[in-house]
This record gives structure tokens, C-alpha cells and sequence, in this order.
DNA sequence: ACAAATATTTAGTTTTGTCTAAAAATTAAT
DNA sequence: ATTAATTTTTAGACAAAACTAAATATTTGT
């Protein structure tokens, strides 16, 4: 496998969102940032390796096999962003081009081995899960904190309401993304939520929950 | 850069040993596994971007920027190799053909952050010194063991003698490749060397000193 | 259902890094 | 100091991965 071979099979991956979808030459281009002839060059190669399905204009999608290719990557991928963030302090938004990078270091021990190191880890910095060694992983859903049920927790990924007021009000209470929420309780009367973020627990309106996403695993 | 002009900038360095030294390009081919006539036409490429001195028939050295390039890539390559062994547990020897792969991802925040990280290390597990960010470093000698003055320390980095009896005595005294050793005290009776290991101290005679090579950055 | 719009593929180039075979320069040997 | 041996370069080809422009399918709108 090449980088260029592993970055179609990643996009294609993605572009399925996680099912197996079978997905148009040119959205995989525009995925890419190429030109829709380079891919299907690139996707008849991976049909001849019997990493994709490929029908002349009807599109492609990965074979069991791709699957695996692209199951593996993601862990690596999701593996080193934990790294970064947790052992060499980058922040949320800066992983993701390094890890790009990372991804594709081929050594089976220094995945296994990382993996140890951060101590198993099931999510990355954004709430994704991380993919077993074997391809297994739960899936993600993004939901508004109020719509959250008692108990679960996830990862602060974003905000319906980006006014500064709403901002100002987040900095305040220490409420950032890819901050780990836990839903501790909720208020019958007026929909308000007790929440647990980074061991302390804060009460906040119901009118807050509605503006915040979190990406929960079930 | 690509990859391939950074593994030749790198080689280039090796062969002339750290020392500006002019180089074959058939030393070039050999060192890189390649050809002598697609080293000329790389050198050429490299030439042109201001990286190598070079002549024809006459040989390749790196200029000063080519030099500060390979050192920042032996930077990268030496702190992966302290990542390896130190936070992930491999052995001396495994660490190199990912450090090969791990050298080449392009993020100076990443190499400032595993260097603290590492607690700015400054030699790798062989023994070898790490360049500074702006591309300074010690030099590093082999010596033998009893050749060492007194208070040095330095890497065991291998032995004269491999017999199995000696092997053996190394093992039974626990001391193994990679490990940091520092002369005490030396006897001038028989030449027998105190040395501290693993932060137990031992006493050893002459002739095992004689056997054992330590790397010794000055 | 047919023309127009859109999506996709084909054909032909380009660039990078490699190769082989042949030519030229350098070094060594008598 | 010539010839022989070795080293190095040149010339021409090839594979991978990209591109442009043209041709061909498919989808859409009326």
C-alpha cells in the first residue's frame, strides 16, 4: 500500500460514513482535493487489489478487505491524536494535521504499544471512537446535551449558538471542546442539568444545554 | 522537500561522518541501496535547490543549509528513537526502522513537545547525541572500557570479545547493551574499574574493561 | 421521450524517482 | 605514457500519481 492508495481508502471510508456506502467518483475527488479522472485511476488500481468494489459510473465502495485497511488507519490516526493531546499537550483543533501524518507509520508493535501506553483509550480528543486492534468500535452520535440521557457522558464538540454572549458564558464556567461532560442529573420543573465537567459539578439552564453538542458512544 | 531527497540529504551525511566530508556517489548508491546513475541525477536536483556542493566526477558534500537539514532530521530520528525505548518499551534494536519512518513527519510543535516531553534528552538509546534545535551537538567517541577517565559515563554500545563465557559474565552482572555506565574509581594495582550501573555499583576487572566498548559524548 | 445539463471515463501529458545500457572521465598498472 | 580497469555520467524508458481536454454515460426537466 502507498499514501496515496491508504488517503483514497481513508476518504472513501469517511465519505461512507462509517457504513458502506457506495460513494461517487466525484465526491471522492472533492474529498481528495483532485480531479475526478485521478480517481478513477486510482480506483481501478484499488479494484485490481480487491480493496474496493468499482462499476464504470455507478460508483465505489470498499471491499471487506478495504474495510480493514480503513478501520486500521482510523485507529492509528485516532490513537496518535490521543498522544498528542494527552502526553504532549497540543490542543483540540491542532492534532489533526500532524496525525495525518502519523497514520501512516507502518509498525504493528508501535501501535500495540502506543495503544498500551495511553492506557487503552475508547474515544479520541473529538468523541470519535477508537477502533479495536480487531476493526471493532461502538458508534458516535452527536446529540444536544439536553437530549442527553441521566448518566451518559461524551465529548463537548460544538455549539448551536456561537454568539459571544454564549461564548463569554462558556469561558466562564470552564466549558470548552473536547471537554468530557457527564449528564449527573436533570431538573423536572425547568429542564436545568447537573453536570459533572472535569471533577466538578455545575448547575446549568436548560437553555445552555440546548445550544451545546456532544458526541456520545453508546 | 520530499522523502527521497531527505533520505539522500541524510546519507549524505552519514558517509561523510558527521564531518563535511566530500562523498562518491557510488558511496551514495551503496549507503542508499540504489543506483550510481540515479544518484547523479538526485544530486543534480539537490544541487539546484542549494542543498549540496556537487562536481561532477568529482563528488557530493552538503552545503551549510544541506547540513543544518540532515541535522534536523538526525534530531527527529534520535528523539523517536528515546520515545521508542524509554515511553513505549522497546529494545535497543527494534527502535530503528520506525525512527526511519518517524523522522520524516514535518511539525516543529510536535518535535519541541516530545523533547520536553522526553526531558531534552541528549543522547539517543545508542549512545549517539541528539542536536540541539539550531543544530548543535557534542561529538561522540568509542572507547573501551578501561580507556575511560575517571567520572565519565557513557553507553555500552557493544563488546571486543563475543565468546559465550563473556556473554555470560555480562548477563550474570547485569549489564547489557544500552545501558549507562560511569566510572568511579580505577585500581592502579591491577587495572580493575569500580562502575556504577543501574544505580548499583560493581566492581570489575581489567580484563572485562578491555572487552566492553562504551560511546562517550565529550 | 428527448434535449440539456451533469457526471464520469478515456486519451494523452507531466513530474518524480527509479532503472538499464552505453558513453565518457578518472584512476591504476605496466 | 599509454592501455586497462574502474567510476561516473548521459540517454532513453518505465511506473506512479497527478493533470487537461475531449468523449461518453447518466440524470433531469419539460
Amino acid at each position: 500500500m502507498t499514501l496515496s492508495e491508504e488517503d483514497y481508502i481513508k476518504a472513501i471510508y469517511h465519505l461512507g460514513k462509517g457504513e458502506n456506502k457506495t460513494v461517487s467518483t466525484n465526491a471522492v475527488a472533492e474529498q481528495m482535493e483532485t480531479k475526478p479522472s485521478s480517481v478513477t485511476d486510482m480506483v481501478k488500481k484499488l479494484s485490481d487489489k480487491g480493496l474496493v468494489n468499482y462499476r464504470p459510473y455507478k460508483g465505489v465502495s470498499l471491499t471487506e478487505y478495504g474495510q480493514k485497511t480503513a478501520l486500521s488507519i482510523v485507529r492509528k490516526h485516532r490513537l496518535w491524536e490521543v498522544f498528542l493531546v494527552e502526553k504532549l499537550d497540543f490542543s483540540w483543533d491542532e492534532v489533526h494535521e500532524v496525525a495525518e501524518q502519523l497514520e501512516h507509520i507502518r509498525s504493528e508493535k508501535l501501535i500495540d504499544s502506543l495503544d498500551r501506553h495511553l492506557g487503552f483509550p475508547q474515544v479520541d480528543p473529538h468523541g470519535d471512537p477508537i477502533p479495536s486492534k480487531k476493526g471493532e468500535f461502538k458508534k458516535a452520535v452527536k446529540k444536544l446535551l439536553n437530549e442527553v440521557p441521566i448518566g451518559s457522558s461524551g465529548i463537548c464538540v460544538g455549539v448551536k449558538d456561537s454568539s459571544p454572549p454564549f461564548l463569554k458564558f462558556l469561558d466562564k464556567n470552564k466549558i470548552a471542546l473536547g471537554d468530557s461532560i457527564t449528564v449527573m442529573d436533570k431538573e423536572e420543573f425547568d429542564g436545568s442539568l447537573h453536570i459533572r465537567i472535569k471533577e466538578t459539578n455545575i448547575h446549568i439552564s436548560n437553555l445552555i444545554a440546548t445550544n451545546l453538542y456532544l458526541k456520545i458512544t453508546e
